[in-house]
Formats: structure tokens, sequence, C-alpha cells
RNA sequence: GGCCCUAUGGUCAAGCGGUUAAGACACCACCCUUUCACGGUGGUAUCAUGGGUUCGAAUCCCGUUAGGGUCACCA
């Protein structure tokens, strides 16, 4: 096998859509399992979309996915510059070079002959009108200023064919192939010809791109031809979707992979979720590591349909990967947190962190999980009752007078101290230990489910809010009985 | 509308002519349990449709239906 070489090749028009990550991702991978090089090269040739700043997004989105392009516009490899807008001399030249061979031609149609050329559904095709223009009226057009286009010129007749990596043999006839605008009228190539182009020059073998350039290939194919130049192989990659219908864009929201870093996700938990949406390791294996994806990557398992973003899923695999993460890991991505949490400030995330880590799926979980232990007022007594543990208000009631009675007097405030204590005193009232802690934690949390049971919540909250929270709620329950 | 592509549970998906049609998420039940989680066990639920080919079809072929893409001086 040849020495691979991909790309990615994103316009900088904002943030970086995760259907564009994945393309990106899939391009890393098929390179660096095959030792290849992976390019990344900025296609700016729209100036009306380019946004500013879109460059660094691109190189920071990069660097947190784990992704690292072997080459690019901050790396040279010899086959820059990498930026299209800094090639432009190149296409002008190689536009002109396929004309004399035949494959492309000058155009001046004005966009008011265009509009005329609209059939029934109001699509245009170009009709060749210019192809038969003479070289020397072209040469006379030219030097008397008139603007002009330069046109792909494809056959009439004929099929063209090529096989696609995931699609297999893809087959079109010509006829129902444009001739596309190949350099446009203020000198800047399009996609279609920059593409071709910089991927010949850039020696890149395996292109890498999302399905709506499956069926437009052929015409890429004829230009490779018409240069006499080599054919890529190419892999075409079905749309993530936000339902049956939708693609997932920014226009539906959090389409991006910022958004998602914002919420709370893990960048490798993304990069892991969106490798597996539209391509099945042969193992079975869902979560996986950078290097376990490179080894596993394979066409075979890339799928020909459209997959649905799923949040709930990458919810869970976010939470597989935070229940790895250490106890100082986790405070320093939960700090942020804390920090919007109503207990800023107080408690030491450390001690909530081991609570935490077990209960997470993505970090904004955080605030409604710990602000029970700021929030402390009145709530439905009800909630005492529970049918499976056998506990009635009554038992409620008297499990919490029995608390105030011990509880005072008790002087070591930790876990297994509290813990072995209290199940003495369970004992002691010819309860089960779930009788008894089950109301006290309600009563310090007043809370339907909290982040840890009771011992661990009166640590939490320490001795003098534990009993200033019995009192309330054992008074509390007094007064709805 | 022309052309191209696609079709397995709610979702991601395995499957490559013979399977009790994997697995994961979600959901439900049970177990564990100091709530909630975690963990464990089990369960509900899928081959779009009609024709072929074949002893045998989720798998191959054709039609239908549905969906996506494309038909820009966007990429």
């Amino acid at each position: 096998m040849e020495k691979v070489r991909t790309r990615f090749a994103p316009s900088p028009t904002g943030f970086m859509h995760i259907g564009n990550l994945r393309t990106c991702l899939y391009a890393y991978l098929w390179a660096k399992k095959h030792n290849g090089t992976f390019v990344l090269r900025i296609e700016d040739t729209d100036q009306e979309r380019y946004v500013e700043g879109a460059v660094d997004v691109i190189y920071s989105t990069l660097k947190k996915a784990g992704i690292n392009h072997d080459e690019g516009p901050d790396k040279d490899g010899g086959y820059g510059p990498y930026i299209q807008s800094e090639r432009k001399p190149l296409y002008l030249k190689y536009a002109q070079e396929l004309v004399e061979k035949g494959g492309a031609y000058y155009c001046f149609c004005t966009k008011e002959r265009l509009a005329t050329l609209k059939d029934e559904n109001g699509i245009t095709r170009y009709d060749k009108h210019c192809l038969s223009l003479s070289k020397e009226e072209v040469q006379q057009r030219i030097a008397a200023g008139e603007p002009y286009v330069i046109r792909q010129n494809i056959p009439t007749e004929g099929v063209s064919e090529y096989d696609d990596m995931v699609f297999g043999h893809i087959s079109v006839p010509n006829k129902d192939m444009e001739d596309e605008i190949l350099i446009k009228s203020d000198g800047m190539p399009t996609y279609n010809f920059a593409n071709v182009v910089d991927d010949h020059l850039m020696n890149i073998n395996y292109v890498i791109r999302g399905v709506e350039y499956l069926s437009s290939t052929p015409k890429y194919n004829l230009m490779y031809d018409a240069f006499g130049w080599e054919r890529p192989h190419y892999m075409h990659l079905s749309p993530i979707m936000k339902d049956a219908q939708r693609k997932l864009s920014k226009r539906y929201g959090d389409a991006n992979f910022e958004d998602f870093i914002a919420k709370g996700y893990l960048p490798e938990a993304i990069v892991n979720y969106i490798a597996l949406l539209g391509w099945a390791p042969k193992s079975n294996q869902e979560k996986m590591t950078m290097q376990e994806m490179l080894e596993q990557f394979d066409v075979d398992g890339i799928s020909h349909s459209p997959s649905i973003f799923d949040e709930a899923k990458m919810r869970w695999l976010n939470g597989e990967y935070i229940k790895e993460l250490s106890v100082d890991d986790f405070v320093k991505y939960a700090t942020p947190y804390f920090e919007q949490s109503k207990i800023a400030g107080k408690y030491d995330y450390k001690k909530l962190a081991e609570l935490l880590i077990p209960r997470t799926e993505i970090f904004s979980d955080i605030p409604e999980k710990v602000n029970f232990l700021e929030e402390f007022g009145e709530f439905d007594v009800e909630m005492f009752e529970h049918k499976k543990m056998k506990i009635t208000k009554e038992i409620a009631l008297s499990v919490l007078r029995k608390c105030e009675e011990v509880l005072p007097s008790f002087e070591k405030w930790d876990n297994d101290s509290l813990k072995e204590m209290l199940m003495k005193t369970a004992t002691d009232m010819g309860i089960k230990t779930g009788q008894i802690f089950l109301p006290l934690r309600l009563a310090i949390s007043a809370a339907a489910s909290t982040p840890g049971g009771a011992t661990e919540l009166a640590v939490l909250l320490g001795k003098e809010e534990t009993l200033r929270r019995l009192k309330f709620s054992r008074e509390l329950l007094e007064s709805k009985m």
C-alpha cells in the first residue's frame, strides 16, 4: 500500500460542527492506522463566509479532541501553503492548463443570460454556450477586460464510474452533470476545483468527506483524468442527523463540539461517541481510547445510512469516563459547576467528589445534585412514608426523636462511627437499619434523592447543622401528624 | 422533477444464503442497598412493502414506499 495521506479541509465559518469533527476523526484514524500523514488544510475560498477567529477554533478543537495533524498552516510539511486563499495564483494556472487540455473553457455568460436557462423546476443547466467560442475571440474578450469564469467541460455522452470505499460502485451518466464553474469571475477557484488541485498537489490519496459529494465525485475524477493525474481513493460518509429528517446543524442548537464541552462533557467521551456514530468496530467494544480506535478502525464497519445523534447515549458514555476519573481530576472539571451552585465556596469539594463520581453523567448536573446542602426548609412529610422499607410517619417520628436523643452527645463525627452507632441504635429500637437511615437522611436533606446516605450527609453538614435540621424536621413532622 | 444514495427494535448497531436475528443506550421488573446512584439478573421491542431467484432470503435481483443527498460564481 502506498503511503497514506488524508486531509481534513474545513471552511473557517465558525464553530466546529460535530459532523465535521467525525469526518475529521475518520480521516485521522485512517491515516494513522496506516502510519500515514494527516493534513489540515483551510478552505477559505469563499470570502463572504469567512469568520474571524474560526481558524483558531479549528486548532483548539483538534487539540482537545486529541487529533494531531502532521501538516497544516502551522506545521509545514513541504506541501504548503495550507490555506487556500494563499494558493490563489496556482489555481488560475492549472485552470488554464486544463483549458488547453480540453477539460475546461472560458465562459462570458452574464447572470442574466444564465437566468433564462431555468427549466420548469427552476433548475439551471448551463448549455455550453461559450464552448464554441474561438480561441481568438476568447483572447480578445479577455483582453478587453470582459469578466469571465472558467467552466469544466463535461462530455455529453457516456457514463462516469468509480468505486467508493464505503458505497461501492457509483456510476453517473455524463449528461446529468453540469459544466461547473472552476474559476469564479473574481479569480478565486470554487471548492470543486481548488479541492481537486490541492488534493493532487498535496498528494492526498484517500479523500474522506461527507456523502454530499458522492454524486459529484465523477466530475472530480473527470478533472483528474483530463489533467492526467492519478485519481485518489474515496471514502464518503453518511450524515449525522438530529432526527429522521433533519441533519444535525447549528440551526437546531447544540451541534458544536464546544457546546458539549460547555455542557460538561469530556472531550474523550464526545470523540468516542461520535466515532461510534456511523462506524462499528468488529470487537463490539464501545468505550475505547484513541489508540484502540486506531487499531480497530476499518472501512467495513462504516455504515451507509445516516445516524441519528442520541445524546442520552453520549451522556451514559460520558458517565463511564467520569467514573474513571481520580478525585483530583474530578474536582478540576467539577469546580466551575460547584462554583455556580448554591454551595459555591462552602464544603469540601474533594469530599463531595467522592460521592458524586459514580452519580454524575455530565458535570452540568452537579448544581442540582448539591443544592440541597444549602437549600433546606419545609418539605412534604409524606415523603417519610416508604412502603418497601415498611416505614410509616409514626416510625419516622420515633426515629427522629431517638436520633435527637443520641446524636448531641456523640463525639466521633465521622462516617464509620456514626454508621456503627446508628446501626446499634436501630437494633436497640428493634427496627431494621434501613428504617433508621432513611428517615434521618430525609430529615437532614429535605430532598427525595441525594448523592449519599444519611451518615455521609451528616458528616458533610457537620454536627451543628445536622442537629438543627433534625430538630426542624421533627417539629415539622409533629405538626403534620 | 432528473440523477445518486439509503432502509434490522425508540436510538446506535452486529449480521455477508441455513442464527433461538448479537451487543450497547433508553425503558420495565427483580436483586443488592443507608435514599439516589453504582453493580448484578431478567424482560418488552427490530428485518419498510410487494414480487421474484433458491430446498432455504434480514442477507441476492426487480418494483413500490419512505428518507437523505445533489442539480450555486457555497463548501
